[in-house]
DNA sequence: CGAACTTTTGACAAGCATCAACACGTGTGG
DNA sequence: CCACACGTGTTGATGCTTGTCAAAAGTTCG
């Protein structure tokens, strides 16, 4: 996968989506202390209960979030992708609510909760950018109350899809529209509220209406108006007001 | 209803859940400044795609965010109560993504975002903890992901009312279990990614088996424990780490 | 006192879950 | 190198949960 970039620099890419960054302020953030660990599918980021003081920084590969019921099923909150952070609240507030892993082998950069914590205190601008990241998120886990809430299983994995691939072209990862996606159905099910037998169905109609390509585990988007459409798939709340302003999108091509 | 506290107090309630402040801090909150506005159901806070600059803080009454899907469907991604602020996102992105309306009549203290952003880059305390409440939001939302994806109905319908409880508790409202809520069943529905219809029915049943109590419009909880058991519900997503360290809670009582 | 909304009820349909096999690929150890 | 175990994907049969449609009863409010 990705060579050796083994710096923050995903971390500043995604920072400076939502504020400006005077070169000072970039140069602070890579001097962030950090330590990158390789790591495989099913390695922990965080566990709920558990006490942290860090916060991860994605590399490559891809990690879910999620929450286990008392029953054993689980729902996956968020996918995350390179330059995503997992934890910040996990960091700020010294105990982790939910569970994070990775979902494909990768790497990731650790930092210390207090170094973040004492860069937002001395730079405004990074402050500005953490705090405007953190609503940001919000904005996808809401459009995910409404996916698995008010769709059915055909709009919700097509909206998934949509989703993933628009937020790996905007991580600066492969080609826009393609999509190559390691996931098991299991997975997919755990992110959309469904079960993996349901998922399966889903996928293959799918496939046979032309909307995706691509045998299991590399699933690739063959018809995006299509599956945009069917997904009621608007990549507003994915774009932040720095963005919308300038260059072109993906929705939008 | 509560009588004329038109101040700023209930947000620096709502600030000081997450970082301890001097009374300066406290001071400078309440210098805000704001306008308070009498709202009758329905009335807009917010309106998806509209450009604004400002923020509401709940005073009295509950409201409601929520999108609208394509087919006329809606989803409601939280409820507000007083304390609560609508529109931090909005307000920082200039842009509101989704709807904000008052869903019982109350009143809201609209505050300028330039103000809150300007209070922010002043006061460290006061930026830690509006980015703080940020990433708590952000918890209740994953919670409600949990909810709608990967509950039945009447556990869904069992969490809501468990989390409206603590989250009126801890606003400083009415008597912990007791709930007073004005919701109609369409309202509910919205919430838990139901119909009406199904909502009607699974609300009879909680009531014939003596989980809750009251006509409808007036639920009242009246056997906690096993609510809260069916539920599956757990306040820790509710609870900061300040307040956990010491007083007691409502789910914990 | 009537209009508009909300709650309630019933009959029926559909979407998705559940259960249980079986197929397929991959890696591992004998 | 083969046999086997294991995880994953696939398929079919069946049934429960929830949605849909429609109408009646109750409620709120001008």
């Amino acid at each position: 996968m990705a060579p050796a970039t083994a710096d923050l620099s995903p971390l500043v890419r995604t920072l400076e989506r939502h504020a400006a960054f005077a070169p000072a302020d970039r140069d602070a953030v890579l001097a962030l202390p950090f330590q990158v660990r390789a790591l495989t599918p099913l390695a922990a980021l965080s566990r709920a209960g558990q006490a942290t003081r860090c916060c991860h920084l994605m590399l490559d590969g891809y990690a879910a979030r999620y929450k286990l019921l008392p029953d054993g099923t689980r729902q996956i909150l968020n996918i995350l992708v390179r330059g995503d952070l997992s934890g910040l609240g996990h960091a700020l507030f010294g105990l982790a609510d939910h569970d994070v892993e990775m979902a494909t082998s990768g790497r990731v950069a650790t930092v210390s909760a207090d170094a973040i914590e004492a860069l937002a205190a001395a730079r405004p601008a990074v402050a500005r950018a953490l705090w405007a990241e953190t609503l940001f998120e919000g904005a996808i886990q809401r459009e995910w109350i409404v996916n698995v809430g008010r769709r059915n299983a055909r709009a919700r994995l097509a909206h998934l899809l949509c989703e993933i691939a628009v937020r790996q072209d905007q991580a600066g990862l492969g080609g826009g529209r393609s999509l190559d996606l390691p996931f098991t159905q299991q997975m997919i099910a755990d992110c959309a509220g469904l079960t993996s037998v349901h998922v399966n169905r889903v996928l293959q109609r799918l496939r046979r209406d032309g909307l995706i390509a691509g045998e299991s585990r590399r699933v690739r988007i063959a018809d995006w108006p299509a599956l945009a459409s069917e997904a009621g798939f608007d990549d507003g709340y994915l774009r932040t007001p720095r963005e919308s302003a300038g260059r072109e999108t993906l929705a939008a091509a």
